[in-house]
DNA sequence: TCTGGGGTCCTAGGACCC
DNA sequence: TCTGGGGTCCTAGGACCC
């Protein structure tokens, strides 16, 4: 039984989830005007569909499926790569656009926000609905895009709220309606009971989120652990989950993987996507000043098992040339000949503050800090030319196959409107300078 | 949804300490 | 080198999310 405190939050709330409908099919829709009304795909990079415009979930096209078996199903399918960067910005704006109405906004992901609409009747003069109905106009009209959004008591009902009418849905879900729609609701389909809990609860004879929140508390506390004791209360109309304002600044961890096909037992190969993985992380470390203390490797078969090792670092960095030797060592440990490998793995874990690092007498800390200005070089010479200008040698087996990372065609007449006020380079589909070292 | 890429938190159990 | 009770730290692994 679990003894831990939940922090039950005042309430009634109104928490507010807004979840953008088909997001990426959406922006690209909202840039290619001629692409408005079509079945539109990204996820081209992949070879399995990522998103489907509502054009294409009509003709039975859903995320996962195989895009040749796409071609089977929708023949005039539009299948474009994903373009994160675009997207990423469309997700900024709706972010602004929310904190209009209040600035209680929670980024949950690229494209999901919550927002606490408790107590901002007075300044609208009107109903939570009215609130909600605003903000979703005004996202369609600025960007071009729909949204689905629900209001509820906690954030598990808000979202269950914003799923339950979709595309550009508004769910009202005040404390009397609840039961109606959770009963509606497999209990699978809540926020935060995945798989396995649904299959443990349902032996329980609990199939919807209604037959879960009626559950007394003794039942709850005997069979489940924390999270789903959680999940219980906000079902129940108490909120536990504070929506977090305060934007992400930091990690505990940072992962790099990277699938290649067809499968590959060629050991420069292979240890060449590692080290463009190591590279990658690190970068990402350093822009968030961070330094990690662990670094594990990972390969993943051909028949999806996987071998990893873990290291531990005698002291704490992001440079990837005082950590090469320690992949190595990982690679050689797990690496088997005649195996055939299908993804790699790198994650810089126990990542600390690079400001608290401690050297010891034993570092040579002459050599970290030319290091550490050789790597703002690096930092400043990528932010100006591309994310790829400079490359450690072992890598380089690598380049052949990412020839296309970086390239842009022309930039959409409507993308330079809708954001002509940014001009990164890369955003505004610069030509990316590649400059091997 | 035979499987891409990037994360988080929780729990149990062992090591070690008084 | 048996016997109690209680605490902390760390790690592996599970489960879940988009």
């Amino acid at each position: 039984m679990s003894s831990e405190f939940i922090t039950l939050h005042s309430w009634p709330r109104a928490i507010l989830h807004l979840d953008a409908d088909a997001f990426f099919a959406s922006c690209e829709q909202a840039i290619h005007p001629e692409l408005k009304g079509k079945p539109v795909i990204t996820g081209k990079e992949r070879g399995i569909v990522a998103a489907a415009s509502y054009e294409a979930k009509a003709r039975g096209v859903t995320r996962g499926v195989r895009l040749s078996d796409v071609k089977k199903i929708c023949p005039d399918a539009v299948i474009l790569p994903s373009d994160y960067e675009t997207y990423s910005l469309f997700s900024l704006r709706m972010f602004a656009i929310i904190r209009r109405f209040t600035p209680d906004v929670e980024e949950y992901s690229i494209d999901e926000a919550f927002a606490d609409l408790t107590g901002l009747r007075r300044n609208f003069h009107g109903p939570y609905s009215m609130i909600a109905r605003k903000m979703q106009e005004t996202v369609e009209k600025e960007l071009g895009i729909t949204v689905s959004i629900g209001v509820s008591l906690s954030k598990v009902l808000a979202k269950a709220g914003s799923k339950h009418k979709k595309p550009s849905g508004i769910t009202m879900m005040p404390g009397r309606e609840i039961h109606h729609y959770l009963g509606k609701l497999p209990i699978e389909s809540v926020w935060g009971i995945g798989p396995n809990t649904a299959a443990f609860l349902r032996k329980f004879g609990i199939n919807t989120a209604f037959d879960f929140a009626r559950k007394d508390e003794t039942f709850v506390a005997k069979h489940l652990s924390k999270p789903y004791h959680e999940v219980w209360h906000e079902l129940n109309g108490r909120s536990v989950y504070p929506v977090m304002t305060e934007s992400k600044s930091s990690y505990q961890s940072i992962s790099k993987t990277r699938t290649f096909t067809p499968p590959s037992k060629d050991e420069p190969f292979v240890l060449a996507q590692l080290s463009k993985n190591l590279e990658n992380a690190c970068i990402k470390a350093r822009r968030y000043n961070l330094a990690a203390t662990r670094l594990i490797v990972f390969l993943r078969k051909q028949d999806f098992t996987d071998s990893g090792a873990e290291l531990k670092l005698t002291c704490p960095t992001a440079h990837p040339s005082a950590l090469f030797n320690l992949l190595r060592e990982g690679f050689d440990h797990i690496f088997r000949s005649n195996t055939l490998y299908r993804q790699t793995g790198v994650v810089l874990a126990g990542l600390i503050a690079e400001a608290s690092v401690q050297y010891t007498l034993f570092d040579d800390t002459a050599q970290i800090e030319k290091m550490s200005k050789v790597y703002d070089a690096v930092d400043i010479l990528s932010e100006k030319f591309g994310k790829y200008t400079v490359r450690h040698a072992v890598s380089l087996p690598t380049k052949i196959q990412s020839q296309h990372e970086g390239e842009r065609g022309d930039v959409p007449q409507r993308k330079q409107e809708l954001f002509k006020g940014e001009n990164n380079r890369q955003r505004l589909g610069l030509p990316v300078l590649n400059v091997m070292v």
